[in-house]
RNA sequence: GGCAAGGUAGCUCAGCUGGUUUAGAGCGCUGGUCUCAUAAGCCGGAGGUCGUGAGUUCAAGUCUCACUCUUGUCACCA
């Protein structure tokens, strides 16, 4: 990868500024900061992109419940996600923000070059607009062709001018890139849903609304000021734009390197679906990788505002060092998947790996070597005595690379540690200590020159991961973490010059008592949930089921399993309530008899109808049969 | 319900196209040991019916089928 591609570019999603950054954004982030700080140490010429993305509904919606114009709310937030990535350390080239103005060029460009080759078009955006849940739905999501999917109330129907870009024209193109570029959406699952959706056939997109106003504007030649581009037109461009794409192409050269977007899974149809097509509609290359990371939850638990739960990067970094964070949170899960995030994982990532293993290492050799040889290290000897550790190390670090760019960070860093094992192996077998009882000063000192060059080694590849504990690390042992010396010590593999060790402060004091603050009420309400699914009264409570009468039943037309029904339950109005028994009872059979009705069920749209409850059943391999009261009970009766 | 990926030591996971007689790693646990070091290092152990049940084969975590559970995704899940 690094002999064939001169430039690299790495970006993160632009974040999108109703939020304020959270474990999520710090991680894809400091994924792609390591990506950036790798590339550069190889020698490639890296731009890394990241920023915010500041229009839409409810960026205005937001801003002015605040009495504040959109673009201060934007200011605001904004400046939360950069001044974090700067105390962060994050080495971005650029910060784009959607609001910038030649941002908004680039995406006039874009949208005139697609708009030129007949990709984007004009028409009617239909859609059923709920007014109390301020949201779209189409016909096919709406109950009873009529009411909102979400709170039942009726919808009306909207229709809005929009543009629309021919997403469907290049459904084959995409199936085919999917097909033919094996790593172009990783992990390999995320990439399997892609091509799974998109066999299910695209529908053009649509790229304009006019129902609010912030956001880019159409370009002038247009003619068409009441239209503003919507949200991934807009966001996506972001891409090419920050690389000076409508205005400026000089750095539009990045685009032909080694491109890669990270982003999280949740957002991942749009980069692996949406964005390729565009660019496929633009007439530029698409980019090498799309990597989709996962979700962390916090001792085992999904992370939400309304449980307390979050973690805040911040506050980690300060408690156990941002450096220490990084690698944790890049060692802990293999890419793509969910990880847990708890204070026990990151202490003992801390305490072993980094303590015992590589902090404990440093000292080692500076202990020794100032016993030994007044903390001078001689490399003369070491191939002398240690071909075989450093051939064996060389082995491990020159497989090291592809896990990087194929963003699998946890197993470079855990190949990368078998570097470690190496050191600590040799020297309880080669025991300087005794060498030097025996008078063997020679041997003694290619020991302690053997683990500098492999810590030497090791900060190098590490340095992306950890800059400053590895620039300390590099500095005691007399060098510099450059492009020149991963090229000297690793390509080139040298040992290191003779030199003098400074020492050094413990670099990862051990950790014995927890020092974040955890989320207080979860452990114990955690056991509870645990013990065997036992619930409390109060929770089954919480499930109200009452005695329906049912007053008609009909047969639901092309299901092979729905009843409609008209249920009484003791309310001023019957409920529909639709069964999936018609292949255990007929129509005719139930009407009149009585059954129990789970009655606080949020209404849902089954085939188009809506259904208010849900009737109790038992089914075996027998068959089914609807939960009754013995004897005929009041319609409405509690049951409890 | 369709599709996809999975169910392997206490935990997190490796085990490619079936076969080096005793199924691996890290962490945790435990026994031993050195002393340069952050009670760190190193060596060893702990014995997991490889989800369940069949089948194919001389031979199956490794292939086939069924079942079951988990996760993701889509869907007319209630």
């Amino acid at each position: 990868m690094s002999e064939n591609c001169k430039k690299a570019y790495i970006t993160t999603p632009i974040y999108y500024v109703n939020d304020v950054p959270h474990i999520g954004h710090a991680y894809t982030t400091i994924i792609a900061d390591t990506l950036a700080r790798y590339s550069r140490l190889i020698g490639l010429d890296t731009m890394f992109l990241t920023g915010t993305d500041e229009h839409g509904q409810k960026i205005e919606e937001a801003a002015k419940s605040r009495g504040r114009s959109p673009k201060e709310y934007a200011d605001e937030i904004s400046g939360k996600f950069k001044s974090l990535w700067d105390e962060f350390d994050i080495s971005y080239d650029k910060f784009i923000r959607t609001t910038d103005e030649d941002h908004k060029l680039g995406v006039h460009k874009a949208f005139e070059t697609m708009h030129a080759k007949g990709d984007i078009y004009k028409d009617n955006y239909e859609g059923f607009y709920c007014v109390s849940c301020e949201t779209f739905f189409t016909k096919i999501q709406l109950v009873d062709d009529e009411f909102c999917p979400d709170c039942g109330k009726p919808t009306s129907i909207v229709k809005e001018e929009s543009y629309f870009f021919k997403l469907s024209k290049y459904e084959e193109r995409l199936l085919q890139w999917y097909t033919d570029d094996e790593k172009c959406i990783l992990p390999k699952a995320k990439k399997n849903e892609v091509i799974n959706f998109v066999k299910q056939g695209l529908h053009d997109l649509s790229i304009t609304r006019t129902s609010f106003d912030w956001g880019v504007k159409l370009p002038e030649k247009m003619n068409d000021p009441k239209h503003v581009m919507y949200v991934w037109m807009d966001a996506l461009m972001n891409y090419i734009t920050a690389l000076g794409y409508g205005k400026d192409d000089a750095n539009m050269e990045y685009w032909n390197g080694t491109t890669v977007h990270l982003v999280g899974k949740d957002i991942l149809r749009f980069h692996a679906i949406y964005w390729p097509a565009f660019l496929m509609s633009l007439d530029l290359p698409l980019p090498r990788h799309i990597g989709a990371h996962g979700w962390w939850t916090r001792d085992g638990e999904k992370m939400s505002k309304s449980k307390g739960n979050v973690v805040d990067p911040r506050e980690v970094a300060n408690a156990y060092g941002l450096e220490n964070f990084r690698y944790f949170l890049l060692r802990e899960v293999p890419f793509g998947q969910d990880g847990d995030f708890s204070q026990k994982a990151l202490i003992d990532r801390i305490n072993s790996d980094l303590g015992n293993d590589l902090g404990n290492l440093m000292n080692r050799i500076i202990g020794m070597s100032g016993k030994y040889s007044n903390l001078v290290i001689d490399s003369t000897n070491v191939m002398k005595y240690h071909e075989k550790e450093i051939k064996d190390a060389e082995a491990i670090i020159d497989t090291l690379e592809p896990f990087i760019f194929e963003l699998q960070l946890n197993r470079f860093l855990e190949e990368l540690w078998k570097v470690l094992t190496i050191a600590n192996q040799s020297i309880t077998a080669y025991e300087p200590w005794a060498k030097i009882k025996e008078g063997k000063e020679e041997e003694a000192m290619a020991l302690v020159a053997l683990v500098a060059n492999l810590l030497a080694k090791v900060s190098v590849m590490l340095s992306s991961v950890m800059p400053k504990t590895c620039a300390s690390i590099s500095d005691a042992l007399g060098f510099e973490i450059t492009p020149e010396n991963f090229n000297t010590i690793i390509k080139d593999k040298k040992l290191l010059e003779t030199f003098t060790i400074k020492k050094l402060p413990a670099l990862f004091p051990r950790i014995e008592h927890e020092e974040l603050e955890s989320p207080e009420p979860k452990v114990a309400s955690k056991k509870e949930k645990k013990a065997e699914g036992i619930i409390t009264i109060d929770q089954f409570f919480e499930t109200k089921i009452k005695i329906a009468t049912i007053l008609e039943a009909e047969e639901v037309p092309k299901s092979d399993r729905l009843l409609k029904l008209k249920v009484d339950v003791g309310e001023n109005e019957p409920r529909q309530v639709i069964a999936g028994i018609k292949e255990f009872y007929t129509a005719e059979s139930l009407a009149g008899t009585q059954a129990c009705l789970v009655a606080n069920l949020k209404p849902a749209k089954i085939m188009g109808l809506l259904s208010e409850g849900m009737l109790l059943a038992a089914k075996d391999k027998e068959g089914l049969s609807l939960i009754r009261p013995e004897s005929p009970k009041r319609s409405g009766t509690k049951v409890g």
